[in-house]
DNA sequence: GCGTCAATTGTAAACGTTTACAAAGCCATT
DNA sequence: AATGGCTTTGTAAACGTTTACAATTGACGC
């Protein structure tokens, strides 16, 4: 079978410790330098893999994170995936992603990540020995505890992207702030109607977007104007794009002169339910995203968005999880990045 | 500390083999009906996890398995990835995600993804105990032996998404017949100046798609017209794409009038290329992807791509590895999966 | 020749499970 | 009363590591 420790004792007629000393120490130390040699040379010939099984149940370490998260694969959250692993195999970790929506499929059916981290992080993880976890939360979860989450008692723990003004340790991303600097850009080129495009139920009341959308119109004398989409996905955002366009139209109510949509997937639905319902963007309704996904740039009429400074959430986000990791009583670490409006032909003036 | 076997078999003062055997055991088979109540009640009591380390160690199994990709977050590869992890979680598995690209940060930012399986899956894969092994190769790889890839002995493995002529368990797609399809659609529309949009090196004398297009282009007696891309991305097809445009416009060279690009991402880069350099799709160039991601429906001018079958390749795949972990004798289980064009009005007449 | 020290190696316990085997208790059959 | 079989439980070894501690060796200074 494959290979152990006692194998390349035997082979050398050195006791297993001492092979196990002389795979695992720096430099020569605690072995003799003929010794190292010769148990390297050894464990090479015959293919030697530690078992990390055995490793880890006795070290009380497995170099491993999980990744816990709604939603690892679509655009946004990919990317988000993505940038943690790299970063994870860059410090020498492995990562586990915990996808919340794989655990419930009607949910990701339906598109709706409404999930209760409670009872979709079922036995698995919270069984195997993680060193940390990095969580990537929904808005939908904001009005909660980040703290009462349950999760095993004393791993260290790091949130990540959206804020839920808790003293855990979190890296997170001023969404209030973007969406100020949207609504910002869109009055400012002097619009007075303009909707917001969003899911509605608890997701509408908790978004920081929703907020800072609500007080600027207010601020403006403004009327509120809520598009409901049923899901934050694409397709979602073209039937509600088409249907607001259809309802508009017999009712012989206008359309509005921008929309803000909650992220770039649901703004990519849009422009293709206003190009289906024969509605030009930008001479007509202004489009603005959320999150810079690659493809809003790659459109006939490009898309505005907000960029979310991704790259350095996560590592910064790693960066705190290795700090807690080394000194556990560390006083809680935060830090609030801010997004970037980028503003394309989808909202120009 | 966390709570143990031994705990329980304290607090009941029953030995640590019968609490294993009331916790594990189906019915009340090995156990008396009140051992197995009483044991239960004090695991949930003291909030009792099983040491999953432990567990594997001794048994031989970490209910993992580990799949290896080039590239597990970009759009079309991330929908296999979710459909690999949802598959896991329904049958009862964890997944671990080896991306290639994480090993090789040099070659991820170039967008490359000419890796060597050897040398990128270093030790941790290697090490770490998986049940089996799900591996979506990337078509550079397909004149190796499939055979000759460094994985752990006897770990049953199976391939996914390139054909690569082997006698191993593998669901493949037909990316021959794909382009056939796309290449029959294009020449019976009569089109006699169709080019294809495809990186380069090895890729280019490997790729399935490539031979289909050459056979059909011959057979129908027309010059064979590759557009090089530098990587198979939305920013290198529009680079590319503006680069073959100017070119054209300076040499006084007509257009092709159909692209046949390697997969979607390009095909969106060359979408917006073509916008750049205010080509008209359809009526001047016509253009067809491959894959079929979500964005490729949502464009003004949306693009015509092959549809793969990527949820029944990856159950198919499942079930194989299923089989193989159960009976290692087996013969070997094989499919290949028809894909299906899907034309859209990027290429219609 | 003896004690001290450093360098190297070995012994054995531990990490938390599972499971083969043995043991004990009980009941029914002879 | 002895035997056999069934049910339930306990004992102990094993999975492959790491590591505290002990042991051995040789060099060296006195």
């Amino acid at each position: 079978m494959k290979a152990k420790l006692q194998d390349i004792a035997d082979r050398t007629e050195l006791s297993i410790a001492t092979v196990s000393r002389a795979l695992r120490s720096e430099q020569d130390a605690l072995v003799s330098h003929d010794t190292r040699v010769l148990v390297r040379r050894v464990a090479r010939e015959i293919g030697y893999q530690p078992n990390l099984l055995g490793r880890s149940l006795k070290t009380g370490r497995t170099n491993t994170i999980s990744y816990w998260t709604f939603d690892a694969f679509s655009a946004y959250y990919a990317q988000i995936a993505r940038q943690i692993s790299e970063q994870a195999v860059a410090r020498g970790y492995s990562v586990a992603i915990n996808n919340a929506r794989d655990a419930s499929h009607s949910l990701a059916a339906a598109g709706t990540y409404e999930t209760d981290f409670d009872s979709t992080y079922a036995d698995i993880p919270m069984a195997a020995h993680y060193d940390g976890i990095i969580a990537a939360c929904d808005v939908s979860f904001a009005r909660r505890d980040f703290a009462l989450v349950k999760r095993p008692p004393s791993t260290p723990w790091v949130g990540i992207n959206v804020s839920y003004d808790c003293d855990l340790d979190h890296a997170f991303l001023d969404l209030y702030d973007g969406a100020l600097q949207v609504m910002r850009h869109l009055l400012g080129g002097g619009l007075r109607s303009i909707a917001i495009m969003i899911r509605g139920g608890k997701t509408l009341s908790c978004d920081p977007r929703v907020r800072a959308y609500k007080e600027m119109m207010e601020a403006a004398g403004l009327p509120m104007q809520h598009i409901e989409v049923e899901a934050h996905g694409r397709s979602q955002g073209r039937a509600s794009m088409v249907n607001y366009v259809e309802n508009s139209r017999a009712l012989g109510r206008a359309l509005p002169q921008a929309i803000f949509c909650v992220n770039d997937e649901v703004a990519i639905g849009a422009y293709r339910g206003l190009c289906d319902t024969g509605v030009r963007v930008p001479d007509e309704v202004r489009l603005v995203g959320c999150d810079n996904i690659e493809d809003t740039a790659y459109h006939a009429c490009p898309i505005s968005t907000v960029a979310m400074p991704v790259d350095e959430m996560c590592s910064t986000a790693w960066d705190f999880l290795e700090n807690r990791m080394r000194e556990p009583e560390l006083a809680p670490q935060q830090i609030v990045l801010k997004p970037q409006l980028i503003v394309r032909e989808s909202s120009q003036f």
